[in-house]
DNA sequence: AGCACGCCGACT
DNA sequence: GTCGGCGTGCTC
């Protein structure tokens, strides 16, 4: 028997290897397997299994490592499809598609055979590892390589091994993965109890004896909590055959405090309801349907979602919630739970491993018809789904940014056209590509104009940061700005602050030379940041102190330029010194406080001010909150991307929506530039459907998404001349293709020209369909295999690209 | 992605 | 002569 494994490797091809037959368990579609590759050993999933194989000499499978399989057929389809779509190996797919990846560690531990002081060569050694292999018997990888053994040292390794002196053997480190387990008890024997004790007189003995009766079975933990020292109890009853202790899995649950108390369904109103009927009736007849809903802030979204997962339950069908990682929250999972209570199953990448692998578990297990997830939770191992929710469909967190770079929202409408699920993706500011589809009519749109309560939208003003009076010594702030802060602050409501830069200051210049201080590792200037006192790069993360002299001239003077949110706060407290100020952006997440208590610390209205990033955009409501200013609108528009525009304008709705959610009204003031630019204006008057319409147009005559598909080819490596080199290579190879309609830009230095000692090229291809651009990769790559030549070099593809730097 | 193999320059 | 750099190509 021969099977096909794929493996979390570059290489866009299966391996096929040898079943031995002496194995017990015959092989089986979707089981993982450990398998030689080259010197060492690999983790793989079978992915068919066949009678022959091109391949001449195959390896033998090491072992099988599950008894059932990891992936179903369903979802190896869907792995597959993946895979082809964004051009890389199905094993990568396959790897990101399961809590902790497929390469869970395999450990080599080496025994000696004989006594450390006779082993040959010893003195040949560096000191650390003759102290190693003299003083014990046996010892990990890990151990050898911590004593950084030289190329001679692993040499004598080798020959030890060759002789026998040393035998090595591998072993699988699964231990982040191993569920965990609990002790229960259950009655076996029940005696016959007498009821005539009032609480009080009853023994220990009887006060367990009666939860069990009550219960069934419950763990002994819980056994604690409720009845002081138990322990004794449980050994005499264990001993008389009254219960019996056993193992059972523990599912840790995402929220340790017990389920939030049922809550009803609402009540739609006639727009929801309107929206709604469709969506029932698409489930109802378990048809494909995508529907792109797209409702206003505060329109009741959610509550549709909330209705929609009912009716699918009632189908027998399960359901798939996804949402942007920072949105996924224990507010939004309670939302959820006040309903659905313990069926659902929660996967994000803010859980460890062992816990996204019980929640894992649980799906596998039947034992959750829903789950809610962030973006890879779009491979969710259930079988019969029949809705799948995308909500704030536009949210860039659904594009992968590294490979397999695929877009969860796009695998979503996918899954649902296979599997005959209705798809809803959800958006008070739909991206484009979902507008264009309802336009071809791959998708219906659903509209929910209104807002719930009635409430008017908020107010918003343009500020023309061009000919506006600024407040003094204040430069980032005007003076409407500033007075709407005052006027709240006498109101006792609170202000937002939004500005889309951490840190004090984003550059560091030389006053005589002019130059800026850059990051070693990238072209990029660091950002000041006071707090710390050190400067940092947004990109890699380097940080080092503020030189006093300019490191090219040697001048001392240097001064800070460009804003941030830190910036902005010591400002807030200069002029407004008995306001209390929170910030909240990256920085400050993790030091004082958690993000849940900075929310907290917003809704008991222990702060005034809030300045922020866009971590608070996708908040909760805070109703005191009755002002929302935005810096500096420009920064997202400046950016070279085609969804600049569009990103703008989604940014802004979304903070401005955080005004006035409560009672009292609210306002919005927009500092900027550009107060023309289209992204702009028609956020201020609440126009979407003219910003679409304008926006569209703009697109469809720079033939840019969604009226193509893209893909950009990066090209790296530590040598600039070799990045520059292979990108014109390509191009090359690009141009003697023949009879594929696409077209492709020259080979272009990145706008960030290097990221971590990488430097980087650029070629983007572009075609009215992506098939095109799949054809142009696979002629590229099947003529050579030379691209990659030098082993640090590497061509990284990005099919549908959302970053361009 | 790793990693071994092999082909050239700077040394004992 | 050999050690060790890095460029090349393979892994079922």
């Amino acid at each position: 028997m021969i099977i096909e494994v794929a493996l979390n490797l570059p290489l866009r091809q299966n391996f096929d290897y040898e079943w031995p037959s002496t194995l017990l368990h015959t092989p089986q579609i979707g089981i993982r397997v450990l398998v030689p590759f080259g010197p060492h050993k690999k983790i793989g999933v079978v992915v068919k299994i066949k009678s022959s194989s091109e391949f001449a000499n195959l390896k033998q499978v090491e072992s099988p490592l599950d008894e059932e399989p990891v992936f179903s057929q369903q979802l190896l389809e869907l792995t597959h499809w993946v895979a082809e779509y964004y051009f890389c190996s199905w094993g990568e797919v396959l790897s990101g598609a399961i809590p902790g990846g497929l390469n869970i560690q395999v450990n080599t531990t080496y025994h000696r055979n004989i006594p450390g002081n006779q082993l040959s060569g010893l003195e040949n050694l560096n000191s650390p590892l003759q102290q190693l292999v003299i003083s014990q018997p046996s010892w990990t990888i890990h151990d050898w390589r911590h004593a950084s053994p030289s190329k001679a040292d692993q040499k004598q390794l080798a020959l030890w091994l060759e002789n026998k002196e040393i035998v090595s053997n591998k072993t699988l480190v699964n231990k982040k993965n191993k569920p965990k387990m609990e002790r229960w008890a259950r009655l076996i024997n029940p005696p016959l109890l007498t009821k005539k004790h009032t609480r009080r007189q009853q023994t220990k003995r009887e006060k367990i004896l009666l939860l069990l009766q009550e219960h069934q079975e419950i763990s002994l933990s819980q056994l604690k909590d409720l009845i002081p020292k138990p322990a004794q109890v449980i050994r005499q009853l264990k001993e008389e055959s009254v219960i019996e202790i056993f193992e059972k899995r523990v599912y840790r649950q995402f929220l340790q405090n017990g389920l939030p108390p049922i809550q009803p369904f609402q009540k739609l109103n006639t727009d929801q309801e309107q929206a709604y009927h469709v969506i029932k009736d698409s489930i109802e007849h378990e048809k494909y349907n995508t529907f792109l809903l797209h409702g206003v802030t505060g329109s009741g979204k959610t509550e549709i979602y909330l209705h929609s997962v009912r009716i699918a339950l009632i189908k027998e069908k399960q359901c798939l919630i996804l949402v942007p990682e920072i949105s996924l929250t224990p507010q939004l999972v309670d939302g959820f739970r006040s309903r659905f209570g313990d069926k659902i199953a929660v996967l994000h990448s803010g859980m460890s491993d062992g816990e996204r692998f019980d929640e894992w578990s649980r799906v596998v297990q039947k034992k959750a018809p829903i789950v809610i997830g962030a973006r890879s939770a779009i491979f969710a191992p259930l079988d019969n789904v029949g809705l799948i929710v995308v909500d704030e469909e536009h949210d860039s967190s659904y594009k992968q940014e590294e490979t397999p770079r695929y877009n969860a929202r796009d695998v979503a409408v996918y899954r649902g056209y296979r599997i005959q699920a209705t798809v809803i993706l959800g958006s008070a500011t739909p991206s484009l590509e979902s507008c264009y589809n309802t336009l071809i009519d791959k998708f219906h749109l659903l509209t929910l104009p209104t807002r719930i309560h009635q409430s008017p939208m908020p107010e918003v003003s343009l500020i023309n940061l061009k000919n506006c009076l600024r407040q003094k010594g204040c430069y980032f702030f005007s003076v409407q700005l500033v007075e709407a802060i005052r006027q709240r602050l006498q109101r006792n409501e609170q202000t937002l602050l939004f500005l889309n830069r951490r840190g004090y200051a984003s550059l560091v210049q030389c006053e005589i030379c002019q130059e800026a201080i850059t990051c070693p590792n990238c072209s990029l200037s660091l950002v000041y940041h006071q707090n710390v006192g050190l400067l940092n790069c947004h990109q890699c993360n380097h940080t080092n102190p503020v030189p006093k002299h300019c490191p090219s001239c040697h001048a001392d003077q240097l001064k800070i330029l460009g804003i941030g949110t830190e910036q902005i706060e010591s400002e807030l407290r200069v002029m407004f010194p008995e306001a209390r100020v929170l910030r909240l952006d990256r920085d400050t997440l993790h030091s004082k406080f958690s993000l849940g208590q900075m929310l907290n610390q917003i809704r008991n209205h222990d702060v005034d001010i809030i300045v922020g990033t866009q971590l608070v955009t996708k908040g909760h409501d805070f109703p005191k909150i009755t002002l929302v200013g935005v810096i500096l609108a420009d920064l997202s528009l400046n950016f070279p991307d085609v969804r600049s525009a569009e990103r703008t304008f989604q940014i802004l709705t979304q903070v401005g929506g955080r005004a006035g959610r409560g009672d009292l009204p609210g306002e919005v003031f927009i500092q900027t530039y550009n107060p023309q630019h289209h992204s702009l204006y028609y956020t201020k008057a609440y126009d979407f459907e003219q910003f679409k319409i304008k926006e569209l147009n703009i697109r469809k005559h720079l033939d840019a998404p969604p009226y193509c598909n893209l893909a950009i080819v990066l090209f790296s490596s530590p040598k600039e001349n070799r990045a520059q080199a292979i990108a014109y290579q390509f191009h090359d190879k690009l141009s003697t293709l023949q009879h594929i309609d696409f077209h492709y830009t020259p080979p272009f230095e990145a706008p960030i020209k290097k990221i971590n000692k990488r430097f980087r090229w650029m070629i983007i291809l572009k075609a009215s369909h992506i098939k095109k651009i799949h054809r142009a990769f696979q002629m590229v790559f099947n003529q050579s295999i030379s691209f990659s030549s030098h082993p640090e070099d590497r061509v990284t593809i990005d099919i549908n690209p959302y970053n361009f730097l």
